[in-house]
DNA sequence: ATCTATTAATAAAG
DNA sequence: TCTTTATTAATAGAT
């Protein structure tokens, strides 16, 4: 879709390389979006340029749809150490059928003539399947940790935001303190001082209006931290 | 690009909604694909259809592209903080410049009469950079916290990958001497009794051979655990 | 799933 | 980077 045909190998010329990508990233993000908008899905797509400059796209946002990502793959995994697990489960019947008709093939033949080596036989037998139990009790508790550990971390996330939050408001607010006194100390400063009414108590006014609620704040943040 | 032009919203009808996701779905993630060659790009797309099932494509591997967009956020939030913080510095000075010129003002009105008022301004503007402060650092300190639990997070999971590949080779392990003695089996059962040579001697070969090697892997992974 | 008319994306050039 | 334009690629609607 061009003026020719390309194939799909790294664009070597450095310049045209950018502008392609500059094209492309477009596309790829416009086409993000109409697909989480038609078809109701949602969707996240991250991309890096060669010179490590991050481009997004997330039809809710990035973190909910890794999260969500995340769950998925969990639930994935869980199935598949299941399936795992029931796998394990046949071919221990399997054996136990060999060796049931091992016993009874024995018992047929010769009695007792063969013992060593039916007692060797089942000794190995029984430590394929203690191994086996052994690896899969171990692989529910790593899941188990892993499971634990995640569930720390988005609610370290969570509080992470959070906080993160309060300190932008608060900067919002100190900020626009910041500003309202910028104001009044144009009109104070040596070469405008025209006071209209007293300057002073307005001051002090806007700053200790606000300061109440910063304290209420850093209250609450302590708490948390 | 099709027989008619479309409007970008939700698609009503269920059917066509599912038959333009799956196509829209496979375009992106070919479109992903190509952009990450030609360009040289680190591409991740994650898209959850309406009905919750999970389609992804990742450049190098979803994981890391994740870690390296959560690093890149990461920085981009230091900017931010540390923008913040010269924004703070900003507001300090021109507090301090306001200071200085309300000072001299009072200095040419009159020396000394609203002193208690000015350091009540002094003690709240000192208050507020404080507060500013304790957030601050407790926002790092959070930061670091969860980077180390992600860190304990990842080695956890490569550890339960490990583990669960050596299972997996295990398993199949078992699972062709479940086949190749169930074969033995089936000409040993009471139907087929047609004893060519010694199948006692044969089966325990079969299963004493591979025994060694589970008992080393049993070893290992116990070391892991 | 396959077909095809049509639109959309984009390669190359300015 | 933006615009233009020829051409290919994607896909909407139908089967």
């Amino acid at each position: 879709m061009g003026r020719g045909k390309i194939v799909i190998e790294r664009i070597d010329n450095s310049t045209s390389r950018q502008v392609t990508f500059s094209k492309r990233r477009k596309g790829l993000l416009k086409k993000s979006k109409e697909l989480a908008i038609l078809c109701d899905a949602e969707v996240g797509v991250i991309i890096f340029s060669s010179t490590s400059k991050l481009y997004e796209y997330s039809s809710s946002s990035m973190t909910s749809v890794i999260e969500r990502y995340n769950k998925a793959k969990q639930e994935q995994h869980h199935m598949n150490s299941e399936s795992e697990l029931k796998e394990a489960e046949i071919t221990r019947q399997q054996l136990q059928d060999l060796h049931e008709s091992y016993r009874q093939l024995m018992g047929q033949k010769l009695s007792g003539l063969n013992i060593e080596e039916l007692q060797s036989l089942e000794e190995q037998l029984e430590m394929s399947l203690r191994g086996e139990q052994i690896l899969t009790n171990e692989i529910r508790e790593l899941n188990h940790k892993g499971n634990i550990i995640q569930q720390e971390n988005m609610e370290l996330c969570e509080k992470v935001n959070l906080i993160r939050q309060e300190n932008t408001d608060l900067c919002k607010k100190l900020y626009s303190i910041g500003n309202a006194t910028e104001v009044s100390s144009n009109s104070l400063m040596p070469n405008g001082i025209s006071t209209r009414g007293d300057p002073q108590e307005l001051i002090h006014l806007r700053l200790s209006h606000p300061q109440r609620h910063r304290n209420q704040e850093i209250g609450e943040t302590t708490v948390l931290g």
